[in-house]
RNA sequence: UGCGGGGUGGAGCAGUCUGGAAGCUCGUCGGGCUCAUAACCCGAAGGUCACAGGUUCAAAUCCUGUCCCCGCAACCA
């Protein structure tokens, strides 16, 4: 097979604050069937895929474990390498931005585009809380407040090195109107247009002196390279790109990238700031960005502190690794957020893996034995209904080609699986156990299985982007070899006369709901606590706060408020404003619990207010107090009323 | 409130750009079959395509307006 050119294809590289989970593996997983189908193609492929391993919170966490930032990424680096592996990922280079050849090109990057003038010293000014050592805009305190730890912030600025993405503003959005295939889905491109490149874009701050675990700036070595800078220039880096010139034959030959593959919250930064980055480097675009949705678990986002997140390592210990590849390619949309869970694995695993699938393989293999003692043979005997059998199987090919053209790649699985679904079709069509009652139609049997074999070998073929051992298996059984992808168009290349295994592997077993949920609520203890409703109540515990002396509680009032008013604020989903009567006199205040509480049951109630806190404005309206809640773990909102009935302004001590 | 996404048979989605017989998967019900992993095959029920106007010979699809849901952002004192 000649080559049809190269193919150049990179995952984001993953961030190595932790191990990654489920939604994180699907890119990788993702971009692996394209390669792989690439490849099949006759392309050559190159995928390039790693960890972004610099940045405050990284040094953060180290410090926190006591260990030195280096020897924290290398652990998480060596997690997410095992899960792709895990994944049987055909990635050919795993990069890290910890790599010496990369920190040393990301510095000879950002001294050529200071010394073009495309990066200035600046300032970052807004307001500075020292103890987290972040600036706040205006927009961003809360009431004058740092929003983290809710210290004192002042005006402070701060060097920084900017980069001035408006002057290559132009240059990109006639780019993005010519090349409508740039930003993938479509969708995401007017997104870009209209909220970042038509109203202007911001110089971009490409530096940091507020921590130090990032790659050095050479000529002013108190800064350290800022995330994209340093991220994004894996993509040029790691195949040899070279700041002097001296870029290898290598790259020369795979850049411009085929295709980044991402995911949709990072689109901005790879179709507006990589580009321009690019631009200034004098260096062509990448011809395609695709930004791939997101997988979310059934109940919720998908969230560490929920205790809720799905690891791929752990899923494939009960379905295997093939079937967690076929659920994430195959239930993902196209251009919406997917859902997965283990109720919906379990269901998709039965029926299109066991059922459909696995079953087609077993029972072909087992009437195989059971008739010709496996011998496969076409003996000519055709009849019409072979034909609507082999249109679907050779016509599959070029289906799936197309729908890999628009890298709709739960798309292209459906269609091999349609192939697998009408050759159980042709088993019912030709009903062989009748045949196989008859001597005299025993040729015709022979011809039947041979087109099954065939068909399934041609489906087999197909399924290995997406599912490699499972496609190698069947082959395994069936004593094939993959159909050479230029002949996926035709019929007949299983060798007559070939032997079938002789006792057929289950290649999924069916399983069991109710066993897979026992196991893995053994699995997830913490889980089941929320379905003993009738065992002593959990509890849940908050952040503890820093002891405060009887002086600083005795600061707080707090009294009885009778509501005597309530409506919504119209310029906000969340909140309520209330009258509320305290002893004689009657305060405005704002509280975001109108998911919770419609206004009308609002008023008459007697709740606990904390009256002396500094008034405040919230979405533009006046609030002079806070009515207190109690709030569970899922955020849900409750008010405090006194337990028995106290007229309004009554203290609370 | 701003930006974005969405509202299509019980569930999950496609179809909307480029109007032209409402489709897929799962589930349910009925039937068939027995080679096979209680599987496979066939058939059926079930939808005012959120709502209201408009354009058109023809609207899920185009235009106008409204309602609801989700995400992000601002305010959740």
């Amino acid at each position: 097979m000649s080559s049809k050119g190269k193919y150049y294809i990179t995952t984001a590289i993953a961030y190595t604050s932790g191990k990654p989970h489920i939604g994180n593996t699907y890119e990788i997983v993702l971009a692996d069937a394209i390669a792989r189908y690439k490849r099949q193609e006759g392309y050559e492929v190159y995928f390039q895929t790693g960890t972004d391993e610099h940045g405050q919170k990284i040094q953060d966490k180290a410090e926190a474990a006591g260990i030195t930032p280096k020897e924290y990424v290398d652990n998480v680096a060596g997690k997410v390498k095992d899960i792709w592996d895990l994944m049987n990922t055909s990635y050919d280079n795993f990069v890290r931005t910890t790599d010496e050849d990369h920190e040393k090109q990301v510095k000879k990057i950002f001294k050529k585009l200071y010394d073009k003038g495309d990066i200035y010293k600046g300032a970052y000014e807004g307001m500075y809380c020292v103890p987290c050592e972040s600036f706040w805009t205006d927009s961003q305190l809360k009431d004058g407040k740092c929003p983290d730890c809710g210290g004192p912030v002042s005006p402070a600025k701060e060097e920084a090195y900017f980069f001035k993405m408006s002057k290559y503003a132009d240059r990109l959005i006639e780019h993005i109107n010519a090349h409508p295939e740039f930003i993938q889905p479509v969708a995401r491109k007017n997104e870009m247009m209209n909220n970042f490149l038509l109203p202007g874009l911001q110089d971009l701050c490409v530096s940091r002196t507020s921590f130090s675990w990032g790659i050095p700036v050479d000529f002013d070595e108190k800064h350290v390279v800022y995330v994209w800078l340093d991220a994004l220039t894996n993509y040029i880096t790691k195949i040899g790109y070279d700041a002097d010139g001296n870029s290898t034959e290598f790259f020369n030959k795979n850049w411009p990238a085929d295709l980044h593959l991402i995911g949709k919250d990072i689109i901005r930064f790879h179709t507006i700031y990589w580009p321009i980055f690019l631009m200034a480097l004098d260096l062509p675009l990448p011809k395609q960005v695709f930004g791939h949705p997101w997988l979310l678990q059934g109940n919720g986002k998908m969230s560490k502190s929920k205790g809720n997140v799905l690891y791929a390592d752990e899923l494939a210990d009960f379905f295997g690794v093939d079937a967690v590849r076929y659920f994430v390619l195959h239930e993902m949309p196209f251009d919406n957020d997917g859902v997965i869970s283990w109720e919906l694995m379990v269901e998709r695993l039965n029926s299109d893996l066991a059922n459909t699938l696995g079953n087609l393989v077993n029972r072909t293999i087992s009437m195989s034995n059971k008739y010709f003692n496996g011998i496969v043979r076409d003996e000519g005997i055709s009849q019409e209904v072979d034909e609507d059998l082999k249109q679907i199987v050779t016509g599959t090919v070029s289906k799936v080609e197309a729908k890999m053209a628009e890298l709709r790649v739960a798309d292209a699985i459906t269609e091999v699986f349609n192939l697998f679904k009408r050759c159980n079709k042709y088993i019912d069509e030709t009903t062989p156990w009748i045949l196989a009652k008859d001597e005299a139609s025993k040729p015709r049997l022979s011809t039947v299985l041979y087109n099954l074999v065939e068909s399934i070998g041609i489906g087999a073929t197909l399924l290995h982007s997406f599912m490699p051992k499972t496609s190698e298996k069947i082959l395994e059984q069936l004593n094939a070899s993959q159909v050479d992808y230029d002949e996926l168009g035709t019929f007949g290349h299983y060798e007559n006369g070939k032997k079938v295994v002789e006792k057929p592997e289950i290649l999924f077993a069916r399983l069991d709901l109710e066993e897979i949920m026992k196991k893995v609520e053994e699995l997830y203890p913490s889980e089941d606590v929320e379905e003993v409703k009738e065992d002593e109540e959990p509890g849940i515990d908050v952040e503890p706060k820093d002891e405060i002396s009887y002086d600083d509680f005795m600061k707080m009032q707090f009294q009885v408020g009778k509501i005597i008013e309530c409506k919504a604020v119209e310029k906000s989903k969340k909140l309520l404003c209330s009258q509320v009567k305290i002893g004689s006199q009657v305060k405005q205040i704002v509280s975001g619990i109108r998911k919770y509480y419609a206004p009308e049951e609002m008023v008459g109630k007697k709740v606990m207010v904390l009256v002396n806190l500094k008034p405040a404005k919230l979405a533009g309206v006046l609030s002079e107090g806070m009515l207190l809640c109690a709030e569970n773990d899922k955020g849900e909102l409750a008010l405090m009323e006194p337990d028995k009935d106290m007229p309004s302004g009554a203290e609370i001590c």
